[in-house]
DNA sequence: TGATATTTTGTACAAACGTACAAAACTCGA
DNA sequence: TCGAGTTTTGTACGTTTGTACAAAATATCA
């Protein structure tokens, strides 16, 4: 059998890959032994265990991952017409989700699976990784946009950040049913398409006013309303603070 | 018939509870046994099979809230207003999907994140129910937006409510998250905020003016702009069609 | 009630699981 | 070329898995 002269770059690239397309626990051990070209024995050796494994992997991207991020944040904070810094600010958090910096090409938005399906699974081993490794990031995000924004409520740009990201993981997720609905017409799995589209449809999110609870609950009393000219952001904001 | 339909109904409870949180490979049957407080041997009786248990689940489900979202969307088709018609009809699609009108309560926010972890662990079993149940009430769903901004490309609906689900989805599942970043000052399991959140961000997504390529490209070229007034929705449309 | 149908239980089994570990096969400076 | 260090291999272990099945328990109805 011919040696492979990186062995344990292998199992981690095997591993991301089934790990991102089918869960941590419907994958084995000797699964992705068979995916890397490697025996069983050798990944307890690389890595002394299943959750190990799954760590190393965490441990490779996500470093690199938020420093690019953190890098074209402080461009984008520096744009000057508000709309543009906006997008700017959405598009650095976005971007390096879809293809990271480091070494394999396309092995961002495979991470970025990876990290969705991870959340979906509520695996132990990650929870804590993700509070402590990508809270900073984001926290670093959503003071840019508060003050890109100051009149929307922390609160609010957390909803829409937590918006962001769930459509960010679902893209990656399940990228067929965008073929599928479209008829054709788009393709789910084109990565750049999506980052202009997550992009815009954010921006306009986040653009948006405050949800107005007292208003809306009036609203829903008595559907007949004074005809809005459907632009949005347009509701005046009387919140409670 | 069935001479105790509490066992059945307790199992399916338990094993809806256990999947949604764990993902469908990491329970066991005999996890679900004891949570429900049965025999593991009366789980293979009443469903043949662990696949068979996940099947009757959706079966349950499904049903009842795309019978719902259509009853509502029926009634959202028929609000005057643009834009409280389409605040309608992204309130009949994600509402039914957090309580649905079914016998338990908070079963319906239950059975959307099972739905969330089983598409991020790409399960087959449910792979070709997803396809034949939902794109139905789906493509009703993106008729009646293209009917209310009919200036929208149907392929940029179809991206706007893959990230619609996604925020759904990721608000079940990660709840906690909101928590978190928002410092207390937010409840991420508070599903009517989250609701509310969430219908106010799709809206404003969805009445944003299409992605436009050519003019994207321009903007990022030279990033100096006429300033916007910082209004969701008010960029001119110069889009290709 | 007794006969029958339905549900629950307990146990068993083959397969797959994560992991450990010794032997074998490599690598590479001296 | 040699030998120490590193990596890979093969195998074996104790568990846990999904499922099957017969016996026991319970419910239904003449």
């Amino acid at each position: 059998m011919t040696r492979n002269p990186n062995m344990r770059e292998a199992i981690l690239s095997a591993a991301e890959l089934l790990f991102s397309t089918n869960g941590f626990n419907a994958v084995s051990i000797r699964d992705i032994a068979l995916e890397a070209g490697a025996n069983p024995g050798s990944i307890t050796y690389h890595f002394k265990s299943k959750d190990g494994l799954l760590l190393e992997i965490y441990k490779r991207h996500c470093g690199p991952m938020n420093k690019r991020r953190m890098e074209l944040l402080v461009a984008a904070r520096r744009v000057r017409d508000v709309q543009d810094r906006l997008e700017a600010i959405v598009r650095a958090y976005v971007q390096p989700a879809f293809s990271s910096s480091s070494d394999l090409a396309g092995g961002g938005a495979r991470f970025t699976r990876l990290r969705a399906v991870m959340s979906a699974e509520g695996n132990a081993v990650v929870g804590r990784i993700i509070a402590e490794i990508f809270d900073d990031t984001t926290n670093a995000f959503i003071e840019a946009i508060e003050e890109s924004l100051p009149h929307l409520p922390r609160t609010t740009i957390v909803w829409r950040s937590q918006f962001l990201l769930g459509a960010l993981y679902y893209t990656l997720v399940s990228p067929e049913r965008v073929t599928r609905l479209s008829r054709g017409e788009a393709d789910g799995a084109d990565m750049a398409e999506a980052i202009e589209q997550l992009v815009a449809s954010t921006v306009a999110s986040l653009q948006a006013s405050d949800v107005d609870h007292l208003d809306t609950a009036s609203r829903r009393a008595k559907p007949t309303q004074p005809p809005a000219k459907s632009v949005a952001g347009k509701r005046k904001e009387n919140s409670t603070s």
